[in-house]
DNA sequence: GGGCCGGGGTTTTACGTATAACGTCGTTCG
DNA sequence: CGAACGACGTTATACGTAAAACCCCGGCCC
C-alpha cells in the first residue's frame, strides 16, 4: 500500500508551452464558437478542454444553467430558448464532461470490476463482452481486473484498477481475489461460484448440474459404461461442481464405472493426462467427460495419439461450447454455457443492486450440443 | 452526445443512515486525535470512506502534511517522525485516495484506453494482457473500447469509456474507431497498422512482411509451386500487408502460381471459402496460405471434407500461433505473433509519449513455427 | 394592495486531492 | 548581531461539476 507510486519519471512537460491551434473543426470556419451575443473576443485561457463554464459563458448563461440543461433536469426550471441554446453552445464548442468531476462530485462513477481469471480465456473475454454490452448500455463502464498470474494469488485488484468504483462483479476462480475484495463495503455479484457465499449481494449461476446430466443420459443412451471424468486441476466451484453432478448422475447406475484423473487447462497437458488415463491398467474407458472444451481438445489429440478413433473407439465431450469445439475434428459434443448471458445478467444483477432494486433470480439452463465427437462405443 | 443518461432510476438510498462504528484505531486509545486541544467528542460524520483530512485529524496534523507524506513528496519537509505517523494512521483508518479527486486535481487519469475489434478473439484479448501487465506496472490502468458490434462501425469510443483518458492504444482493424478518436487531442499509439498514418504519435508494427517470406520460403522450399492465399475479408492494413508481401515474394519465381481467395474470420465460413478454392476449375493447389490461424482451421476442415489429406495432399499454414494452432490436427504450421509483446511495447510507447520521452522504435521480430499441417507436396 | 406562487434563472457550496505560497522556529554565518 | 537559511509544517487555493439555496419579477387571489 501507501503507493509509492514510482516509476514513469513524470509526464510533466507533456504538451510544452505551444498555443497547439487544437481543432481544426469542420470543413468551414465555424466551431470557433458562433456564441450570437457579441463572441467575447476570443477570451480563450487557451488551456484545457472547453469546460461547462466555458460553455456558459458562450451563450451567455450561468454554468449552474448548463450543468442543468445538460444534465437534462431543467424541466421548468429553464426556458425551452435557453435550453436549446445551451445544447447548440456545447455542441459548437465540442464540450465534453470532465468525468473525474463529475464523479467526484456524484460520489459514483459509472464503472464497475470485473474480476476474471484470464482474459485471454474465450469464455471470460465472452462474459466480459456481454457485461460490457449492458453496462453501455446504461452508460456505465466495465473495468477488469485481470489477474496477471492467471489464477494466482492476486495482489490488490483495487491498486490496479484506477477508476473509481461502483460495484464489483467477480466471475469464476476468483476466491483469492475475492478476499481481498471482503472489507470493502462495493456490492458483489459472483458469477457462476458458490451461491452458499454471503458476500454476494446477487448471485449469477449456471444450471451446471442439469448439463452435466444431459451428457451423461446422451452417453448412456449411447451404451457406455466405462467413463473417466478429466477434471480440471484448477479448484474453483463451477468444476467441483461439475465432479459432483457427474457422481450424482453416475451413481447408481448398473455397471457403471467412473474414474476422475486431473488435467490442467491447456490442450497440451490435458492431452498427457488424457494419456495416461488411456493407457492405465484395466479395460480401456469408452467415454472421456472433460470439464471444458480446451481439455477435450487434449484428450481428442490422446486418443488419436494413442492409435485410436475418435469417436469410434472413445467418445470426448467437453464443456463451455468454445470456438475451439468447432475448429478440431471431429467437431466436439459439448455443453453450450451462455458466457456473454452471464456477463450480461451479472452486470444487470449489479445495477438492480446499486438501484436498490432486487436482482433476477434464477439459474441460467445450459445446453447439450451434440456432435461428431461423441458416438456409440465401439463392441 | 448530452447523455441524456437515462437508466438506472438511482442508487440513492445504499447505505442508510446508520452511524457505522468506522475505526476501532490502535491498541492504545491513542488515535483519536493527538490534537491538544480537547478532542472534540466524535464529531464524525460518519458518512463515507475515510478522506485524506479524516487522517490528518487523527494523526493530528494538517491535511497537506498526509497528501505530501503519502504522495511520497516529503524528503525534507516533513519529518521522518511524523511521516511515519500519518503512514501508520492511513494504514489504521484503512484509507483509500478517492481517485477521482487525484484525477481532477492531476488533471490526468493515469488510464489509457485500448481499442481492439473484439476481445474474443485470443489475439487481441491477449495484446491486452500484454497492454494492462505494463501499465499496472507503472500505477496505469488500461480501460477497453470493444465494439460490441466487432469490427462494425464504433460511435463513440469515448462516451463508453466512463473514465477520463490519457491516452489512446488502437489495434488493428479499427480504423472507424479511430476516426471517431481523431479530432481529439489525446496522444495515439497504433499497434499492428499503416505506419504512415501520421495521426499517431507511435507506432509498434510486425515484421509481417519477413513472416510471410518465412512462410513462402518454408513452402518452396518443400517444393510447393501451387499457392492459394486464402485471404481474411476483413478489410485491415494487417491483412493487406500480408497480400502484398505474399506477392512480393512469390512474383517472379518460376513456375509459381498463386491465387488469391476471401476468407471470413471465422472457422466454418473459412472452410466453406477453402471448399470453393479447393473444388475450383483448373489444378489442384498443393498450398493454402492463410491468413489468419482461424481460417487456417477452417481450411484444414475444408481439406478433409474433400476427403484429402493434410499435409500430405494439401498443405496449410496459419498466423498468429494461437491456442488454436496447436489443438487441432495436425498442428498447424504458422507465424508467430508476439501478441502480449506487442500490447507491452504500445503501453510503454504510450507512457514514453505521456512523459516527452522518444518512443522505442523497430518492428517487432515474427518466427515460423513450422508443424504437421506443412510437408512436402504429393507426386 | 399585500402575500403567494411559479417560471426562469443565478449564486454558492461541496466533493477530496495536490501543491504553491506562506509561516515559524532554532542555527549558523557574514 | 542581524540576516539568512533549513527543517517542519500549515493555510489557502484550484481542479470542474452538480445541486441546494436563493433571488427577481409578473400575475393572481383574497
Amino acid at each position: 500500500m501507501h503507493h509509492p507510486d514510482p516509476a514513469v519519471p513524470d509526464p510533466a512537460s507533456r504538451q510544452a508551452a505551444e498555443p497547439a491551434p487544437r481543432r481544426t473543426a469542420g470543413p468551414d470556419g465555424r466551431g470557433t464558437g458562433a456564441s450570437g451575443a457579441g463572441g467575447p473576443g476570443a477570451p480563450g485561457p487557451a488551456a484545457g478542454r472547453p469546460t461547462s463554464r466555458d460553455v456558459a459563458r458562450a451563450a451567455g448563461v450561468s454554468q449552474a444553467t448548463v450543468s442543468l440543461v445538460l444534465g437534462d433536469k431543467w424541466r421548468g426550471r429553464v426556458s425551452e430558448r435557453t435550453a436549446r441554446l445551451v445544447r447548440e453552445t456545447a455542441d459548437e464548442v465540442d464540450y465534453r464532461p470532465n468525468l473525474a468531476a463529475r464523479n467526484l462530485r456524484l460520489g459514483r462513477t459509472r464503472t464497475a470490476l470485473l474480476v476474471v481469471p484470464a482474459l485471454t480465456n474465450e469464455f471470460f473475454a465472452r462474459v466480459y463482452t456481454g457485461a460490457a454490452a449492458v453496462a453501455a448500455r446504461h452508460g456505465f463502464g466495465v473495468v477488469l481486473y485481470p489477474s496477471p498470474e492467471g489464477v494466482g494469488p492476486a495482489r490488490d485488484p483495487f491498486a490496479s484498477a484506477r477508476a473509481a468504483l461502483d460495484g464489483v462483479i467477480a466471475s469464476s476462480m476468483a476466491a483469492d481475489a475475492l478476499r481481498a475484495i471482503r472489507g470493502t463495503d462495493l456490492p458483489l455479484v459472483m458469477l457462476d461460484s458458490d451461491p452458499a457465499d454471503t458476500d454476494a449481494a446477487a448471485h449469477v449461476n449456471l444450471d451446471i448440474a442439469d448439463g452435466m446430466r444431459q451428457v451423461t443420459d446422451h452417453l448412456l443412451g449411447l451404451g457406455h459404461r466405462r467413463f473417466v471424468h478429466l477434471s480440471s486441476a484448477v479448484p474453483s466451484w463451477t468444476f467441483d461442481v461439475r465432479g459432483r453432478a457427474l457422481a450424482a448422475c453416475l451413481g447408481g447406475v448398473p455397471d457403471v464405472s467412473v474414474r476422475t484423473v486431473p488435467a490442467p487447462l491447456e490442450v497440451n497437458g490435458a492431452r498427457e493426462a488424457a494419456e495416461r488415463a488411456l493407457t492405465a491398467p484395466g479395460p480401456r474407458p469408452t467415454a472421456l467427460v472433460c470439464d471444458d472444451d480446451i481439455v477435450a481438445a487434449g484428450a481428442c489429440k490422446a486418443v488419436r495419439r494413442l492409435g485410436l478413433r475418435v469417436p469410434e473407439d472413445v467418445s470426448v465431450t467437453g464443456f463451455d461450447d468454445l470456438a475451439l469445439a468447432t475448429a478440431v475434428e471431429p467437431e466436439l459434443t459439448t455443453v453450450r454455457l451462455p458466457a456473454e448471458r452471464i456477463g450480461e445478467r451479472g452486470m444487470a444483477a449489479l445495477l438492480d443492486v446499486l438501484a436498490g432494486r432486487p436482482p433476477e433470480r434464477g439459474d441460467l439452463p445450459v445446453t447439450l450440443m451434440p456432435r461428431g465427437s461423441s458416438g456409440p462405443p465401439g463392441p
